[in-house]
DNA sequence: CATGAATGAGATTTCATTCAT
DNA sequence: CATGAATGAAATCTCATTCAT
């Protein structure tokens, strides 16, 4: 049996603009279930454990179908698990859009609260287990960074800017590049708390630490913008 | 202008005194070239395919030696990869000590300095794999980060924070909590560049992109805690 | 991470009272010829060889098929090597249980028949091999001892007892324990020739040879127990 | 009652007569207590774990001996392995010879204590390691089986028939083949306790149980056997 | 489509033995 | 003699993938 000799690059990175294929489970025969649950058995495994040590053979007997079916909707273990990666990151890091979306009367307690639920976003399990996947396969897979950021980051970014924007025109603040000034803003979120939580390195992650880090973000977003 | 709350008695972070075993090569005889050699391929190979697609049929093979002398020296993959890991932190990261060291005869010119080495040194391509290597095993191998840490980031935060300090005596800057204005300094310097980098996106990484993103990182800071 | 180091005893030992679970091979499908021709084929070279000395390649080569294809049938070397005992015992060793039932008209004739049919058949090669086996991973795989008391020992102790039972009630015996005195018949019909083939030792396993100690335990047994 | 039948001319047991080579720790410097050191390992793990299971390093490791002063020894592990068990046999199984010379008042007392002594000696865990090293590797090692009986069966059965020849004499008991009736004495005396010990089969070896089966050794002997 | 037995390459690890020092 | 690093063969076991049913 010839093995797979899969040493090449394999996937073209992408620009942040294109769209990801919207993977149809293969066939139009709508939300095949066996589909969705060997991607929720392989998402929790991958999750867990990575690529590698996720065996077919493991995802097959938790998401109790046999082995021979996984190669009928997937063409392999890479497709299964870019497929696992795409449909995670729309599903899930599509919350983190709605970052600034919250009005409050304060300009200052809004940007605490943004960057207060920009923590608790980032440091669920399943966002902290799909960046390490994303870190650990980025030579492998290339393209889950672009999945990632396509789903993830791209879209708060927008949102931030968007929302400083605003701001900017209503005089609260004054900021030229409103991109850099999100992608500043996302950054100095990551102080401490998320950084360390994705190195499994203990932290302390309660509402009041996270509050803590929130009011720091805040207030030296403040002092670098505030007119 | 509101002031910064960093009052939090900022939780213990870390077992920053506690110093990882310094492995001797398992003899005293000496640098035992053949346990270096060893190393050395064991490095390349693990910084560029990560733990588990590298094998031991690997290693032995670019270091020359047959399969069996692999565990002459180190009791199984683990303990080599491990050995490997502290190794080349202790090596490689003790560099990101010398950040604040260059005196600079402007205070914002030193700041922007030390950014700028911050962000070259971070995203060389041995500290860049050494992070997605923690990040990758972090379940598997939990005290990689503990090492990470210890040599890398422990020590870069304490030059700074002194740094600081000094600046606050000479009253150049307002700094009550030197330790969080370090990693707000260094998870600031880690904005665009640095981030995406780390995840293998396209970025523009010229000494002139580095400038800029230095720049804003010491003009930040200056407006952060400048009197 | 390196996989589960299991030095552990393995198994516990049964109480003679406990079943042996007769192993489906696995699936219900029948009698799975693949299944039965790894077992041939491992029952040949582990007898021949013992555990330690017979590997998985030997099996798989002699029963034609992968080495792969062991551990779909069977979890690991002790799982096949355990499911061979077991299934050559419960094969082999029942003929033993017949050993006093072919009736004769002279109660010492019937004696010296039943001893003689015993030590032929515990000095036949595959009953010498399953013995040397148990004595031989006694340590390692205590469960074995009971399985060959189960199939073997035991259920020619009942026999020989049941019999002994029915000469007593006819008068032609006087025995209070039945079982005693079975274990002795056993024990006295190993003099010699069982124990020495077992050694491996030169012995004269002949007719002739094999009457003679047959005899002699018939005689013997009869001073005992004779009115 | 039947005479017993033993006219047979008793075949060639064995090479009694021949000398196991009494080894010189290869060099005529004494007593090498190296030698010895590693002889006494190396005997701990072969009767702990069977020849296949233990590996030369472990020897050296216990012994406190570099893997190569083994080999400066002994030619190979084949060769260490039966220069322990010659050694072992020898010191060890002698003890069996003084079965018979505790002078007891009474014959059925003195049977009664010979019986007991060689069921207590038999069941020693190195007496039981001795014996399952020769039926597991009777196959590979055939000899073991000589030195064996050389050491341990030989002497005890030569004790016990001088001994029935003298009570013969006397007109105690009536024997005429007394080396048959040493083998019975000696295989009566395995009944139940020594043979479930050998198989690591739970059994009773209090001073009771092993008084109960030497009364029954000495009483179906003396049926036997007795004027 | 679903199944699961079959495969063969390759992974980690052990081990008896050698040899230069 | 003693040492211990080095070796290469072989052991057990895993795994992605295929294919007949």
């Amino acid at each position: 049996m010839p093995p797979l000799t899969q040493e090449q690059p394999l996937y073209r990175t992408m620009t942040q603009t294109e769209q990801p294929a919207q993977r149809p489970p293969r066939s139009g025969k709508g939300t095949s279930s066996k589909c969705e649950q060997i991607l929720q058995s392989a998402g929790q495994l991958f999750l867990q454990q990575g690529y590698e040590r996720t065996s077919m053979s493991q995802i097959a007997r938790m998401a109790g179908v046999s082995k021979g079916s996984l190669y009928n909707h997937f063409e392999n273990k890479a497709d299964l698990f870019t497929a696992f990666f795409e449909e995670r990151s729309r599903t899930r890091l599509n919350t983190l859009r709605s970052v600034s979306q919250a009005p409050q009367p304060d300009l200052r307690t809004a940007l605490q609260q943004a960057a207060a639920t920009i923590i608790r976003l980032m440091i669920d399990p399943e966002a902290i287990g799909l960046y390490r996947i994303v870190v650990a396969e980025a030579n492998e897979f290339p393209n889950l960074a672009d999945t990632l950021w396509h789903y993830g980051v791209s879209r708060t970014l927008t949102g931030l800017a968007d929302w400083f924007a605003e701001k900017h025109a209503a005089g609260q603040l004054i900021i030229k590049d409103t991109e850099l000034a999100a992608e500043q803003f996302l950054t100095m979120s990551q102080t401490r708390i998320i950084h360390r939580t994705r190195l499994s390195l203990p932290v302390d992650t309660s509402p009041a630490s996270i509050n803590d880090v929130a009011d720091m973000v805040a207030d030296s977003f403040l002092r670098m913008y505030a007119p």
